[in-house]
DNA sequence: TCGATCATGTAACAGGTTACATGATTTT
DNA sequence: AAAATCATGTAACCTGTTACATGATCGA
């Protein structure tokens, strides 16, 4: 989790900003979630961290990895990851289609294609940030590369779903029988 | 959520099999979940139930949708969900690819692939069983099917991907710099 | 008779979110 | 003078998972 950022190290703050730049569509975490984690890994001995105090302000707390964190990561790394369970809630309102207000319908399905277009814009800049030139990419600096092309494509599969389902609604006149 | 499942009456048991049976890819929830869940939203009147003993089996806890449910109801689906967060553990391993002993990266995306593929499968089977005959679908049934396709199209696109990643990492000797 | 299915729960724990709280520095 | 950024945390709560626990019925 936190461990795989702990390769290059950091304080608390810096790990929200890698998740917050280029790191968006792999995970996410709040700043609480960072700090707590952090301090548990270190309680574990997975992490050491140095405090570097400056002056008025609060110190900064460096944490790295220890030889043990390490351990950990290469376990982490050699295992396999359990399959993560299916939860779409946007899909349970597709199986109560006709209590669904044809108004409010709309307006997530398009509010939705609007978001997956900005997520696509976000790739863009990112990719243009961190792999601007394919040709000199090293396997390893592919590897994240690769995560992004997958990003693009699902959203890419998202919007085609998404420009379909808004079609087969709009050509059907389904909506006189709301059954409320 | 469960409220979804309100639309027709049932048990706990009922309900868990709805969940394993066409609603794979919309959500999943362990027994222990729904019974609590169930239970929660009795107490805030959302549910009413009735208890029918059967001799000497433990009775069938029959739960039913009351008024206010039914406006909860149609309250959640009348407001827009919020986007959910990002979450992709193996693209991690993507960012740690130098420390990802090969052998374990291909076992375990070579897997994936047969879990996908797997997904696939069950799909066709849901589709069959739930729509067998597209030309007689009412827009209320095609609306299930839509997010079927959807699911469909993702583990399509994954596989794509898959098949990729899987390429270029077997056409690039990278691997002499295991630097662990 | 053995395992699957029907049918229900409790308790502990793990992971994540929201709200609350503080305070300096830098930019507009 | 106000707003954004740097930098850290606590506490309560909600959601979900795992383990534990029970017991009848039905088909092979």
């Amino acid at each position: 989790m936190l461990i795989t950022l702990q390769q290059e190290p950091g304080t608390g703050y810096d790990i929200l900003q890698r998740f917050q730049s280029g790191l968006v569509h792999v995970w996410q975490a709040s700043h609480q979630q960072i700090y707590r984690e952090l301090d548990r890994l270190r309680i574990e001995g997975l992490l050491r961290c140095e405090t570097l105090p400056q002056g008025e302000r609060p110190a900064r707390k460096v944490y790295y990895l220890t030889e043990a964190g390490l351990e950990a990561l290469k376990d982490w790394l050699a295992a396999p990851l359990a399959a993560g369970s299916v939860r779409e809630p946007l899909f349970a309102k597709f199986f109560a289609w006709e209590s669904w207000p044809v108004e409010a319908r709309r307006q997530e399905l398009t509010e939705l294609q609007e978001q997956l277009r900005d997520r696509l814009a976000t790739y863009a800049d990112i990719e243009q940030q961190w792999f601007s030139h394919p040709e000199s990419l090293t396997p390893a600096q592919r590897a994240p590369r690769h995560t992004l092309r997958l990003g693009q494509r699902l959203t890419t599969t998202w919007l085609a779903w998404l420009e379909e389902v808004l079609q087969d609604a709009s050509s059907t006149q389904d909506d006189s029988t709301q059954n409320f």
